[in-house]
DNA sequence: GCGCATTTGTGTACATCGTCCACAATGAGC
DNA sequence: GCTCATTGTGGACGATGTACACAAATGCGC
């Protein structure tokens, strides 16, 4: 009777909720190969409907896509978060405000290692133009990844550990050094470093971050 | 009669030059859309040759693209030695390391910025393992971007801007920021920020890899 | 000079992908 | 219960990467 082999076969002709399971099946091979693994027929497949099904859904492979990304990127700021979540609040701000900083940065860059196929999806060059701005992309917390780092910015500069003067564009900056990291470690001349290696790498960067910032 | 129509038709059955060919072609085609457009067909179709023609000089559309990225690094290495090429000789020494130090990482983001396609090419993931290494992917001076770097930082030691201990490691980190910097303003959120705007940016992290590290 | 093997380009073919169009099954609203 | 908008199906097209067999040109040994 085969009421549900593994890649799919359904009795009723109506999915009942293709949208999400097209999204979910899109995450699953972001995960295993990055945005470019992210093939909308293939999804289908898994979903056991019809190619063409998905453009009911979905205005093309782009769509998918960006669909894909956006449950990514919450995924971030999931991570994020929950390093967040580690830090002891009893300490004097100035500390806990350097330590969040710290703990934004060490989500991302765990993130990034452990789930290196959503990390680059969600940072995926998203076509020719799009405002994107991050839209439905939060964590659990609300806020998406940038967010959670200017908050923890604007707790550094409320601790006086971060000069005011020195606030405007501290995300950017802080972000590139993180997301440059990330970045050459997951696909670039350090990849497969280590995870010891990794992690002293991210520390020292984050050392840069805190002192030059 | 047609002997030289804008896409190709040659007389010879032979080519002369393939493999440079292709390559210039998938250069033209990484310039305007990254390495995504590097379509192993198209670049055929501008050599004036059959498809299969490629595969007497690559084993693969990812063979031919990885050529194309060691030519694009090498042209990054260019930008970052016409970038050092620029500063006056006469200064202290503990200036000079510093101005290099900048100048790298100018001509890293200056060429990102120029041409993105050939810049997201350079650091395209090349298949799902390889040593990769950067190898003849060199500019003028014989020294690819990376040891552009490690030369830059090597001053700074010398010159005792930057202290021994600090020294391992210091060309990833360094490279991190500026890499994330460039990929944020080529496809990241910071994507069109005008030329003023991204030169702003890109001193302010120069500034804190100048501090911080 | 000449014959033949090696190189290099051609032709045909296949699977896969994104996407389009016409049609069929379904379920909601009157 | 009829109607109609929604959602999935079937078939098709053009593009891509790539495999296999064949043909033209080159160059080497003689």
């Amino acid at each position: 009777m085969a009421v549900r082999a593994p890649p799919a076969a359904r009795g009723t002709y109506r999915h009942g909720d293709l949208r999400r399971a097209l999204i979910e099946a899109g995450i699953a091979l972001a995960r295993a190969g990055g945005p470019d693994a992210v093939v909308l027929r293939e999804a289908t497949r898994r979903a056991g409907v019809v190619p063409n099904a998905a453009y009911r859904h979905f205005a093309s492979r782009l769509d998918l896509l960006q669909a894909v990304r956006a449950a990514a990127l919450a995924r971030v700021a999931d991570a994020m978060e929950s390093e967040l979540a580690k830090l002891r609040r009893g300490r004097r701000p100035a500390d806990f405000a350097r330590a969040s900083l710290r703990a934004v940065g060490t989500g991302y860059l765990r993130f990034a290692a452990a789930e290196s196929g959503l990390f680059r999806t969600a940072f995926v060059a998203p076509g020719p133009l799009s405002a994107a701005a991050l839209p439905a992309a939060a964590g659990p917390g609300g806020l998406n990844p940038f967010e959670l780092l200017g908050a923890a910015l604007d707790r550094m500069v409320e601790a006086g550990v971060l000069a005011r003067a020195r606030r405007a564009d501290a995300e950017y900056i802080a972000w590139s050094a993180v997301h440059g990291l990330a970045m050459l470690v997951i696909d670039g001349p350090l990849r497969g470093l280590g995870p010891a290696a990794r992690r002293r790498l991210g520390r020292r960067l984050l050392d840069m971050v805190e002192n030059g910032l």
